[in-house]
Order: C-alpha cells, then sequence, then structure tokens
DNA sequence: AATTTATTTGTATATATACCAACAAAGAAT
DNA sequence: ATTCTTTGTTGGTATATATACAAATAAATT
C-alpha cells in the first residue's frame, strides 16, 4: 500500500470516500447522489473515476463498496477532519461553524500537517465532529 | 463596497492579489508570471479576469495595479495567510510548513473565520510569515 | 410478461487552468 | 525615424473537475 499524503483526492471524492466509510457496507449510487445532493449519473461517474484509480469497486446496478485502500483513506478522511474541526473550535468557532469551515478546505491538507497536529494535540480521541482514531498516525 | 467573504477568488487569483499587494505599484504581467510561474498568457488572461471583476486595472503592454477593491482584499488575503501560518505553527509546524500547507488551502476560509481565529489569538501582530494588520479585523 | 423503478451511458455545459503559436506594441539602436 | 528586439497580448487548443439532462438499459415488482 503506497504512502498517503492526504492530496491525492479533490474535495468532492473526499466526500464520496467518508460518505461510504460511514456507511460501511454495500452502498447504492442513488443514495449516494441523494446524500451528496447530485444528479445520479453524476454520483456513478464519480464512482466510475474512484473505481478506476482503486478506492471502491463498483458492481453495476447493485453498488459500490470500498477498497482496502479506499477503507484507509476514507478513515485517515474523517480522522483530519476531526483533527482539523477541533483545531477550530480551540480558537473559538463553535462546533457547526468549524465543521462547516474545515469541509472547505480539508482536502488540501497534507497528512504530515495532521499527523504534527495530532501530535501537539496528544492524540485526543474524542473532536467536536466525531470520535477520532489513531491507527496510521505516527507519533511526532 | 460590498463585504468581503472570503471565499470569492480562487486559490489563484488570491495569489495573484497578494503578488501586487507585496509589489505595491504598477506591476507587469510579465513579473507575476515570473513569480507564480506560469505562462505570460495564462497572467495575461487572468488579469484581464481579475481586471473585468474590478480587482485590478489593467492597461495593455503597461501594467496592473490593484484597485481599491482590489486592495481591500489583497491585505485581507495577506493577514489570513499570516493568521493560518501562526495557528499551525502553534500545533508544531515549522514556519516553512505552516506557510506552504496554508498556502494550499487558505482560498477556502471564510474572513468570519478568520476575525473569530484572530480575536481568540488576541489580535496577534506578528505571524512566523510576516506581521499582521487589523484594519478590517471586527472583534470577537 | 408488463410495468415501474433504479441505474448507467452519451452528450453537453461551465469553470479554472495552462500551453503554444501568432501577432501587436514599446523601447532601443542605428 | 525606421528597423530590430524585447515584451506583452490574443486566439486556439487542451486538461481536469464537476455537473446535468435525456435516452437506454437493467432490475424489481406486480
Amino acid at each position: 500500500m503506497q504512502e498517503i499524503t492526504g492530496l491525492e483526492l479533490s474535495p468532492k471524492k473526499v466526500e464520496y470516500l467518508k460518505f461510504l466509510f460511514k456507511k460501511g457496507d454495500l452502498v447504492r449510487t442513488t443514495d449516494i447522489s441523494t446524500e451528496l445532493n447530485v444528479d445520479p449519473s453524476t454520483s456513478t461517474k464519480t464512482i466510475n473515476d474512484l473505481s478506476g484509480s482503486g478506492y471502491v469497486d463498483h458492481v453495476p446496478y447493485r453498488g459500490v463498496r470500498l477498497t482496502e485502500k479506499g477503507r484507509a483513506y476514507a478513515e485517515f478522511f474523517v480522522n483530519r477532519h476531526n483533527i482539523l474541526s477541533l483545531m477550530l473550535s480551540h480558537y473559538g468557532l463553535s462546533a457547526e461553524d468549524a465543521c462547516s469551515e474545515v469541509s472547505r478546505f480539508e482536502a488540501f491538507v497534507s497528512k504530515n500537517a495532521i499527523d504534527t497536529i495530532c501530535g501537539a494535540m496528544g492524540h485526543p480521541t474524542v473532536s467536536v465532529c466525531g470520535k477520532i482514531k489513531h491507527i496510521s498516525c505516527v507519533s511526532r
């Protein structure tokens, strides 16, 4: 498995993986389109992209699920979101504001930066948005 | 002058304004292309865009300068960069890492968030990247 | 089997970015 | 001042991302 830099995927694709991770198992492309407010054809196409680069397996007309690689990335993406939200909440942003602010820029924050921030925080396990796991977080 | 949300311009356009602000006066499109590592044709086109939306004045074959509006935005962009860099440096990132990390995502952080963070920091005047001014920073 | 629903494919649009080649203007040199 | 050189601009083309509508197709339901 290659190194995660954190900058591999566009903001939208990060959303897709986080949603698939949250749902856990086989997910229908229509569920994705509902959740992310896009046309079903859009989610199918994006899923095809993600499938082509190995993040998901897609059985047409059946559903989508994360690959091993996709799961690892999704897990990082969720942690990244939570760590950044926690950070912003330390500077006076409400949970909701922190969360929505982070959603806009999280795709552009590297794994290196997240590992460093996470270490400086003492590897917290709870954020304002959800729990934080530390599977892949290198101690710094 | 309309309210600044901070989300008006793309990352590249933010770079353009920050560079123009740094240079101060009339700037040649070629200087921009050199600084931002883009083709001269690219900088000319982008400047035309920025001119169309009122951020710069462009006299073809002569140069570019910020409008009043452009200057106000650029000033905010520089402050935003510095405040975010300072924030990341609080979590163990070096000045260079903080600065380059922030460069990637700063365009997606709202003025509201920056004002809040800035207030929580006690309106610092110095960052790891440069000085911070507080002209337009609403106290929170 | 027929109909309805879900999904995919094909085509199309919009934004942002950027390169190259062709052209125009400005400044310098004769 | 007319040419030469440098600088700057425009037009054409291309990529990546994200999106949607309409048509086609597969699956599920009656």
